[in-house]
DNA sequence: ATTACTATACTGACCAGTCAGCATAGTAAC
DNA sequence: GTTACTATGCTGACTGGTCAGTATAGTAAT
């Protein structure tokens, strides 16, 4: 096979950076094939719409976030730490794949009516059923108790969401800080010592 | 005396639900217009430009939520239910100005390079430093402690976002399940009985 | 000779913003 | 009470620019 398709890759990640800076609609074509380093036409080589690199860049994202989350859960953390590794993790994950977090967390919301929106929002549920499903295992231990997975999971991911853009825009260096914030926010709310 | 300017009202009306709905790019002056009931024009009579009017909806949408936040703090809660009647109070408020918030919290995120966005965004850090004000007085009493005030009036106002999103998406009608649910997450985590 | 591209030129739709002018209402001179 | 004028609110066709997507002819690695 001639010249192994070397600028899928390339395109993918200028599609990332030039949607999580500028939003879906204010990133341009143009702007992301020079990005990329690559003509116009090479997109359309390898995407057949706008849209489709969209839905590309947040499957790809939360794809490799998910495998990223799987491996470290099952790598066995203690059932007692779950809740707070899952928080440092997924700070972690916010703050370095930024762009992707900013794409599905902000760029997209549930109400904007475009076609592929509820496809984006589709695979963000995905995503925080996947969350939700590892909640369920701290119930189901005794360790989280007293709320509702599925909200908990969502809630808990966009306020890491908003933690660490706060945490980077006042140039934030310490994670320690942030892990620290979160785990007092959240932890002691809904396990161990939690009161009623 | 002049006739009173009957449109402006129903012209920011308009553009708070198409913004809300397509986001700022997404909505176009012409839908707005129709939607007022007005032709486009007027639009331009009464806004120099669309960024104006989008300022125009988040300033006055912002204001409107933050005068009924203070009537509700003044009217003089107990100092060990400020967190919880804060937290319930934006419930409401992002239930009832839903819009609003979906401008504010998911459209117009920080990363978005545009000059307006920045305006947009010192607006909403606006409003985060007066709840963050309302958290010091609680630090200061010693109801809320261990915990940095700042980073959590941005977390907790998004997180109330978010599960107030979940809230209408899954069609919730009891809002008490949702203030329960907050409070759970939120409440012993960083107030009374929170242990470190 | 097929596959993965580059370069460039083009089209068609959409949209922010403009502008000349219409309509109504108030004012005031006669 | 009619005429002339002014101010304000509003209209909608039009313009200029942007941008997704197309077309096509050519290049180069395999």
């Amino acid at each position: 096979m001639p010249r192994m398709n070397q600028s899928r890759g390339r395109i993918v990640d200028a599609a990332a950076a030039e949607f999580a800076g500028k939003g879906y609609r204010g990133a341009s074509m143009e702007a992301i094939a020079e990005r990329a380093g690559v003509a116009k036409g090479t997109l359309y080589y390898n995407f057949p719409a706008k849209a489709d690199l969209l839905l590309t860049v947040v499957r790809e994202g939360l794809a490799g976030m998910r495998s990223v989350c799987e491996r470290e859960i099952e790598s066995g953390k203690q059932e007692d730490q779950l809740l707070i590794s899952l928080i440092r993790l997924h700070a972690d994950l916010f703050l370095d794949y930024r762009e992707i977090a900013e794409i599905v967390f902000s760029e997209v919301s549930p109400g904007t009516d475009s076609s592929f929106a509820e496809t984006v929002s589709s695979i963000r549920s995905e995503y925080i059923s996947f969350i939700s499903t590892i909640l369920d295992e701290g119930v189901r231990t005794g360790y989280i108790r007293g709320i509702d997975t599925g909200y908990a999971a969502e809630g808990i991911l966009w306020l890491i969401y908003a933690a660490c853009g706060r945490f980077i825009r006042t140039g934030g260096t310490v994670r320690g800080e942030l892990y620290r914030f979160l785990g007092t926010l959240i932890g002691t709310g809904i396990s161990g010592g939690g009161a009623a």
